[in-house]
DNA sequence: AAGTTGACTTAAA
DNA sequence: ATTTAAGCCAACT
């Protein structure tokens, strides 16, 4: 049974990339945020998927400070690794585990209206 | 059209 | 530390 939300109209899907390359271009240097929180505050919370996707294939995503999206764990994305380097040169410190450390420097993306 | 994939997330082993 | 598993959803095969 589909009772999730549906398929993304064109519009829509035209809309989401557009707020994921705008919050992420609003992300402050030296921090960073999670693919979850970026889809939620776009208004579709369950697409972290695609934030990644858009992230990753949208040309354009160049940019806008795209490095500084990890995942929730602090991952930095695979096969890219030149973004663990750029983040260190902002400055970003990784714990010993490879991963960021989300405490000093996640930003929690808000919007006020 | 059905199955697979992935810059995801959480939990568990 | 790594891997598996299940949930998730649009894009791809």
């Amino acid at each position: 049974m589909k009772d999730y939300v549906g398929n993304m109209s064109a519009e829509q899907a035209r809309a989401f990339k557009d707020d994921v390359l705008n919050i992420v271009s609003q992300i402050p240097r030296g921090r960073v945020t999670t693919y979850g929180h970026i889809a939620a505050l776009c208004g579709w919370p369950d697409h972290a998927r695609m934030v990644g996707r858009t992230l990753h294939y949208t040309p354009g995503a160049e940019k806008v400070p795209c490095h500084r999206v990890v995942n929730a764990v602090g991952r930095t994305a695979p096969g890219w690794g030149a973004q663990r380097e750029m983040l260190l040169a902002e400055g970003v410190n990784f714990k010993a585990n490879g991963r960021v450390d989300m405490a000093q420097h996640l930003w929690e993306p808000k919007i006020d209206l």
